[in-house]
DNA sequence: TGAAAACATTTGTTTAAACGAATATCTTCA
DNA sequence: TGAAGATATTCGTTTAAACAAATGTTTTCA
């Protein structure tokens, strides 16, 4: 459905506008979805992109600061969000002895083992909603970095 | 920047999962941008979305569900929010006489003078980040909206 | 009519987000 | 060397989000 339906509006101040409203509008839709997903597995998706960031330098330990670098969200807070991945056991953190304000981080077995359960309902969810092309998708994408600018 | 760069990931999934994953940058890029501009003023984008949807229909009094139904985000707890509106003196509320179940909403004089006090500066901002065309703004639009299908 | 279902919003409670200040460590350079 | 500044993370506190259950109201239909 089109987003000038989804809010009942049918005049934007600029196209630029209405596509920031779509935007913000399909950002929730997506989380929405997503929690779905997520929930079962008692991880939200800042949790879940700690995790994956993580995997992606596995056996790796990463500094806080780095990761918190590439999130997708810049949560201020990663500390706590850390203890909550490490009292579920699926991060470990010790502190850099070479440098010791640096605390590393490294994604533990049971961190793996969740992420690869999850992967094929992710991959499913996906697939679902497959209504872009790749040539689309990747268009979309451009488009994105160029409002960003 | 591409999001690449950004999240420091060349490798996807699939163009979808790059996608998608560019959404949720850029939308925490969109809130973060827009929250310097509206602390000022002492509104969320929440709050301020909620003023704009009764604008929309003002002098009228809109049903509070209403007002959800059209939300960019479905804010679970629209009755605290209207609370924190309601403070501030910029909307006005009232149960429905005809059907006392519903709680009517209204913008408040205060309410209408601070959107207007706000639209030059977000106009002004839209026009320092104008990196896209008419065309590519609606375009971007309209891949949104196919992305959910 | 009047009991059950549907509806619209509110409230209670737990949990997490937001923000600034604080702590601890390292680097620089007079 | 050692004081000032920079860096990396953590902590304290206020505020809001999330979710479920509850309240009050209207509608339906036996």
């Amino acid at each position: 459905m089109k987003i000038e339906e989804l809010i009942k509006q049918t005049k934007f101040v600029s196209p630029l506008q209405k596509a920031i409203l779509n935007l913000i509008y399909t950002y929730h839709w997506h989380v929405d979805q997503a929690a779905v997903l997520f929930k079962p597995f008692g991880i939200t998706m800042q949790q879940f992109n700690v995790l994956r960031i993580l995997r992606g330098k596995h056996p790796e330990f990463v500094p806080v600061g780095d990761v918190k670098a590439v999130m997708l969200d810049k949560n201020p807070d990663l500390t706590r969000l850390c203890d909550r991945l490490q009292e579920k056991g699926w991060i470990e953190r010790e502190t850099n002895s070479c440098n010791r304000r640096q605390v590393l981080l490294r994604i533990a077995k049971p961190g793996l083992e969740l992420l690869e359960k999850m992967e094929p309902l992710l991959q499913q969810q996906a697939a679902e909603m497959n209504h872009l092309s790749a040539e689309e998708a990747e268009l979309l994408s451009d488009l994105l970095d160029k409002l960003r600018g």
